[in-house]
DNA sequence: CTTCATGCAAATAATTTGCAGTAAG
DNA sequence: CTTACTGCAAATTATTTGCATGAAG
């Protein structure tokens, strides 16, 4: 529910950020380029600085996250359970892998060894999907 | 031996060349302005666009890696066995920690259930440091 | 010598900002 | 009504490119 999100964080709800959300939601993991240009379909009166700003905020609500891979431009998500991300360098999908249990063990072992207290943990593991291996 | 790095990749040795990577290697895991900035204090013709150039060559040819990390600048690091991330929010510090057995364990898992074939692994963690937590 | 790298300036791309007008609560 | 959001244009920042000169092999 994008509304009550938004409600919940003090930001107004706009047909803007519903749609900026919704398009992040559709694609799983998309560029802000990818989410401009698809909003203007529908309104071109969309503007990108419109798109900067909400994700910005959005962010800060913690409603969505940045994804950042390995030479690849700076990506969008929902915010979800703690996940692992697989990229395939061939044709840049990326699906969302849950290894809850195995996460949380690495986070440990990490924060033990190191007496850091950790809060996130960002993993992706950059190969070659099932398809494209064909 | 970054002279040997170079020549094994068809790089020709530059003096240039051989700041930025002894830059690198001083910090750890530096951004692009700071090689740019230290660099141009004992050679101030230094060009900020040679930093861009060979940071891609170097990185094709596999002596620095590129380091994304949420909320940051971009950075480099010099290649080293894989490793951990350990990202201070407060100071900024990083850290490398290797858990190469934890690593390959995690590699595996993601690979059988996803049918990927990995090739590289980006894990970072992100918390406070024990300076900070005092 | 020949090839490749550098540095500069210009071009392009990415992101941020200020502000007047407009919509949400 | 009041506050916050949008869209535009301008400003800033980041990155790339072309090319003449110079250094490396």
């Amino acid at each position: 529910m994008f509304e009550k999100m938004l409600r919940d964080n003090h930001l107004k709800i706009t047909p803007q950020r519903l749609a900026i959300l919704k398009e992040i939601q559709k694609f799983g993991h998309i560029s802000i380029d990818e989410i401009y240009e698809n909003i203007k379909e529908s309104n071109p009166s969309m503007s990108l600085a419109t798109v900067y700003k909400n994700l910005t905020f959005m962010q800060e609500a913690k409603i969505i996250d940045e994804v950042k891979l390995p030479n690849q431009k700076q990506r969008y998500e929902l915010v979800k359970n703690p996940h692992i991300h697989l990229v395939c360098e061939q044709c840049g999908s990326i699906i969302d892998m849950e290894l809850e249990s195995s996460m949380q063990q690495l986070k440990e072992l990490c924060a033990d060894a190191s007496q850091f207290k950790i809060k996130e943990t960002s993993i992706a593991m950059i190969g070659i999907c099932p398809k494209c291996q064909a």
